[in-house]
DNA sequence: AAAAAAAATGTGCTCGAGCACATTTTTTAA
DNA sequence: TTAAAAAATGTGCTCGAGCACATTTTTTTT
């Protein structure tokens, strides 16, 4: 009943312990009837090595960084800080240092400027938010250079050396967005698609999330919806909203791509229009607001503070136990409704 | 920068590593003064214990049975599996024995023939699906009273002698479907509440989902919706569903209380009655199917895989390191339509 | 056949917590 | 003041894997 350790395995193929470890780990020097001694006993019984003492054993401390956008510039990034405060509770009792690195989101030199000294430091991995691409290419290959594994959260690189990803299929996000709206909205009405505040160009999730919701009804051809994309900077909103929804465009939906919706529902609430649907991301309290008010319909639950603890918990993990990482761990796309809100925050 | 063990405050105390066990684990036996030194140094640096090590001393074997029902009677409890089989995969090495055992979720005699088994058996844990009231209080007590932990799933028993219970409001989960409804059928329009084949006035989650139903739609009375419950068994389902639906009655959407939904789509499908809004439980194949076909609109996830697998973590990381039990946790409502099905299935 | 080299095998310590037991110090009783 | 009792403190072993090093066995060389 209880689980054979080295040492029974040895008893039972008559060799010692030394011997059995040689075969289990194919160190060599074993002489072919020792060999064939042990490996008649690891077959006929299961054995599976005490990761309790193994770990303890290679009781070497751990050291990972987590490079993330400082909250205060986007609150979007808050929910990370707890899941890693919770990563920080579980795993500093079995000898591994979390520490979080904050630059600002708005600012490609801070992001350089962090991982540099993060580089510096040298920790054991390093998980991070890729949000620059040409430059995450380039810190990613240093890192690896100095053999300080690199995993990835929030937003895909396509490239990379580096494969571990946690996150979520954001053209699908996009896809579940149009599906949703299309239920609420009538036929032939207009849809806008509105990219708030960040570079366009520069940013894949929102060209992935657009992609995904054109790609939605375009394959939804019989509705005859009219998608049009805005891309607006926080300074002159009102006035590009304004025009937006006091024409005479028929727009019945708004998909905003980030979790700056709140921004969208505040103008429609302070104007009192009425009857547009709309949907954007994340739990935000602004967010939330608008969403019990119902004037935000749904929200797309990106939840970033999973994505940092899993990540988190594979590294720890892979350390630990020298279980694999996952290359790519999609989530789950989460729906939220005024309803099920609370079942998502409580927990 | 390495974590600092017992030994290194024995050191910095001045005192030996058995005075400083003593005075961490309150054991008594200890002067005042050296009581003080260990203090005093404890409150400077931050110790945790190392758990691996610890665990590794009390190097004992966990038993933990699951009790539920089979799945061959209802695909429901298929996921289960999954999830134990996950457990075990994970546990194993830790030195923690989980073993599944099967009941007749038709028959109390299985279900008590079985919890009689598994106490004989007097595992360390008992996770267990309560599915008869009575019974399960009776068994409860004699598991109790054999100290041996019991924790519960998918099912909440109000009263109860030990409180750990993984699973989801159901409650809340009725209001949900009664909101995603209500998003989808017309004003004035009758709704159905289906209940599939158990026993109503037994089943605790028929009524509490019921309750949440009709709540939601109390709640929004200028909707003004006729709401209508139905008690079907499987023997004269379709001539119940003619009735229901072919006479003049006005309905516009079916809430089935159950992962039995598929049942409805398959009805409906057959007699190509369209334009019916369905929602009901759970990802089964047959259900999926019809999400897929758009017979279905909404599936809500109950997540049985990870309420067994998140029970039986609670257990393992109990016995292991000691972490406490949470009394009640409820997992997030999942909405589930064909566009967001995959990200849940492919995790 | 003996010595040297190579290969195979075994031994014993480590990791850190925890606890039983041995030893030392303090207190109480005579 | 000394012996006995009680309290405080210290020591050393355990858990299982892993690995360096010591020891034994086998093979090769002269």
């Amino acid at each position: 009943m209880k689980t054979p350790t080295i040492k029974d395995i040895a008893k039972l193929a008559g060799v010692s312990k030394g011997t059995v470890d040689r075969v289990i780990h194919k160190r060599g020097k074993v002489s072919k009837k020792a060999f064939e001694k042990v490996n008649t006993v690891l077959n006929e019984i299961n054995y599976t090595p005490n990761l309790l003492a193994r770990s303890l054993k290679n009781t070497k401390k751990y050291h990972i960084c987590v490079v993330l956008p400082d909250f205060k510039e986007d609150l979007f990034w808050f929910p990370c800080n707890e899941g890693i405060t919770e990563a920080v509770n579980e795993f500093t009792s079995f000898g591994v240092f979390i520490e979080p690195f904050f630059f600002n989101p708005t600012d490609i030199q801070s992001f350089i400027a962090v991982n540099k000294k993060v580089l510096k430091i040298a920790p054991d991995a390093v998980l991070l938010a890729p949000l620059f691409y040409k430059e995450t290419l380039q810190i990613v290959e240093k890192y690896v250079d100095n053999n300080i594994i690199v995993s990835k959260f929030n937003n895909q690189l396509e490239i990379d050396a580096t494969k571990n990803f946690v996150g979520q299929d954001l053209f699908k996000s996009g896809r579940i967005a149009a599906s949703l709206l299309h239920m609420l909205i009538d036929k032939n009405s207009t849809v806008a698609i509105v990219h708030i505040d960040e570079d366009f160009n520069n940013s894949i999730p929102m060209q992935e999330k657009e992609k995904g919701f054109r790609n939605y009804f375009d394959q939804n051809k019989k509705t005859n919806h009219t998608i049009e994309t805005f891309n607006f900077h926080q300074n002159n909103l009102t006035n590009k909203l304004d025009n937006l929804f006091k024409t005479s465009k028929n727009v019945s939906g708004v998909f905003v791509t980030t979790s700056k919706v709140y921004k969208i529902a505040a103008y429609l609430k302070k104007n009192k229009i009425e009857g547009i649907k709309v949907i954007g991301y994340d739990l935000l309290n602004e967010n939330i607001k608008h969403l019990n008010d119902h004037i935000i319909d749904f929200l797309i639950h990106q939840n970033p503070k999973k994505q940092v603890y899993l990540g988190l918990t594979y590294l720890v993990e892979y350390f630990l136990f020298g279980k694999e990482i996952p290359e790519k761990s999609l989530l789950p796309i989460d729906i939220i409704t005024s309803e099920n809100l609370e079942t998502y925050t409580v927990v």
